[in-house]
DNA sequence: CAAAGCATGTAAGCAGTTACATGATTGT
DNA sequence: ACAATCATGTAACTGCTTACATGCTTTG
């Protein structure tokens, strides 16, 4: 369960409640989880188990209480064994593409209507995250996270940038395959 | 369970055995699915109890009984309604940016080291990709598939080369990061 | 008064994986 | 002798998802 590493990477800032993390998963789009609660809970359970990190429970007044986890000297080290391990080749899945390769039985139009849709969403997605990055470069991500260095900044914004050419470069294929199959006629 | 329709769709083409469908699965790289034995039998089970498929069991002299899947007209017409329905956006997970991002408590070699490795293996991917798309375009794709329209090839071919495109490009947004990072120092 | 937020957790299920099991046959 | 191919199937597991359950408080 490689989302406990990127817990971990929350937790190594600063620590956080389980509900917190929840919404910072929830918002981070660069990182593909949803951020439901069974894996949050989940892995905050296990990882306090193997003593990657420890609790503390705050009673509150007017809300339920909280249970605050911060990362131990064990959870450190978990942690950046894992960053330098083996880095995995990235795995892309389009269900689009899936559809695009059995289109035969479709009409020029119907494949064109296909395209033209697919083709738009992508367009929609690529504005969101550049929108995305313009906002995260003017303000702070607003988890309440300490300085971060320059070089941390750089890699953060080369992410969200990537994530968006992306869609970008996907859109462009689009673009390029509706034009071939319009000389194909 | 949308290898449903990827299965449906080889089948559309001519009737295959289960075992016939694992290795087609296990080779087509474009299709991300490994082509294990509980999803594709599972499948088979499925559709066939759906009334997509029907069954013909070919008693064999020298190795086991085969079971051969023919697609019903049920299932073209079920296979034609997903080709029409609205494409979802791809998905990219990547567990190496979640690496780089919290790749803070690295030295500048360390995370370098990452890099160039992540690099070396998108390269490589890359290369197989391409080598992929030269074997495609010289020979037939091996499966026994009858004739196959201009139109379709030409997708079938896009696809190949989307995949060979994206590992491409995130092997040049690696580099670009390389070279911004060595910049800061 | 309803909706949203705070905060935790559970249940049920889908999609996908590796590994195991059987058993004859063919190639090295 | 050992491994690979043919051919089917099952067991056990990981990872991830939606939806449900509770209950108090704040905002519109």
């Amino acid at each position: 369960m490689s989302i406990k590493f990127a817990i971990l990477g929350f937790l190594s800032w600063k620590s956080f409640s389980g509900y917190e993390l929840k919404k910072i998963f929830a918002d981070a789009l660069s990182f593909h989880w949803s951020g439901n609660n069974n894996q949050i809970y989940g892995s905050l359970v296990e990882l306090h188990g193997s003593g990657a990190v420890s609790i503390e429970v705050q009673q509150q007044e007017k809300y339920p209480a909280r249970k605050v986890y911060t990362i131990t000297e064990q959870g450190r080290a978990e942690l950046r064994t894992w960053l330098l391990s083996e880095p995995e080749l990235p795995i892309v899945r389009s269900l689009a593409h899936i559809q695009l390769a059995w289109a035969e039985s479709l009409t020029s139009e119907e494949l064109e209507g296909l395209l033209a849709s697919y083709e738009s969403q992508l367009a929609d997605q690529a504005i969101m995250c550049r929108e995305t990055i313009r906002r995260a470069s003017s303000t702070n991500p607003g988890t309440g996270i300490p300085e971060r260095s320059e070089r941390e900044i750089l890699i953060w914004r080369s992410i969200d940038e990537n994530r968006a050419a992306f869609f970008e470069n996907e859109r462009a294929w689009v673009r390029s395959l509706r034009a071939k199959l319009r000389e194909l006629q």
